[in-house]
DNA sequence: AGATAAAAGGACCAAAAGATATTTTTATAT
DNA sequence: ATATAAAAATATCTTTTGGTCCTTTTATCT
């Protein structure tokens, strides 16, 4: 349902929203601090830059960041980039029956429930939560 | 996100559903009526009986019906048998880092959502928008 | 200019999903 | 009993996804 790969680009994009302190990072950091397999993640650090959602900086000291807000990146776009569309239906070409006519229907009900679920989250909204989770964590050290 | 499989495990259904009068389908004629390839179609037949949802009568007159009713047979059920859960994540074994822990947690809510929907929508439901669209048809033709 | 540290690209392999066709088993009707 | 009509099982193939590794390009620092 949510690939492998999407989830490790929800992992890539999250490490590096928390990271972001406008000097990139490198992509072997990245890569060795995910759980999964680091080749590839470095992988899909590549196609998270040719998908406009990270920029990079080749060379000495460079490495990627964030290409834009948080805010601007939600997990639709994410899904939608290595996974293509929710429900690829074969676009009914000839005359559909009534029950395919039926099942059409219902699923474009659920492709937009699904759509409405995945745009309503983005990395800003992840970055939030997983620093909440630290406050939480620091003050139960505390007490 | 939604597997062609399990799309095509819900045409299968509903059309069974549908043509349901207690006497079983043949499978050919499933497979034959539904858009798509009709081995394939007839191969996820076999899973659907072997998963519980259609129960077969081999032998000459036999086929597929309902092994229950539409309105237990949810899109969560059939999404489960043909993909498994919806989010496989690697049990992170070991202390997890923040943000891995960040993002568990909203894949967990994500999940929650997602089945939420998923459970929401029956074969019932299905059938129910199918005939709709029948008596729409039949009035205009009146019309 | 040369050494070096980085990303980008490409070649390759393994596993899973999607798809097809053939053979085997089982029930029914004659 | 035999022929036949069906589902079930099996074998095989193709495509996509997941995963690894090596080479090439690009930038930076000395």
């Amino acid at each position: 349902m949510i690939s492998q790969t999407t989830q490790m680009a929800i992992r890539v994009l999250l490490y590096v929203a928390l990271r972001d302190d406008d000097q990139p990072v490198a992509v072997q950091e990245v890569a060795g601090s995910i759980e999964g397999s680091p080749s590839y993640a470095a992988k899909v650090v590549g196609q998270l830059v040719k998908s406009g959602m990270l920029s990079s900086q080749r060379g000495k000291g460079g490495g990627v960041k964030l290409a834009r807000s948080p805010a601007d990146i939600s997990l639709l776009h994410v899904v939608r980039t290595f996974q293509g569309d929710i429900t690829r239906i074969g676009n009914g070409i000839g005359g559909m029956s009534l029950e395919e006519e039926g099942y059409h229907l219902i699923m474009e009900e659920l492709r937009i429930s699904i759509i409405g679920l995945l745009s309503k989250w983005t990395l800003a909204d992840l970055v939030r939560k997983s620093l909440l989770l630290v406050e939480a964590q620091e003050n139960s050290v505390k007490a």
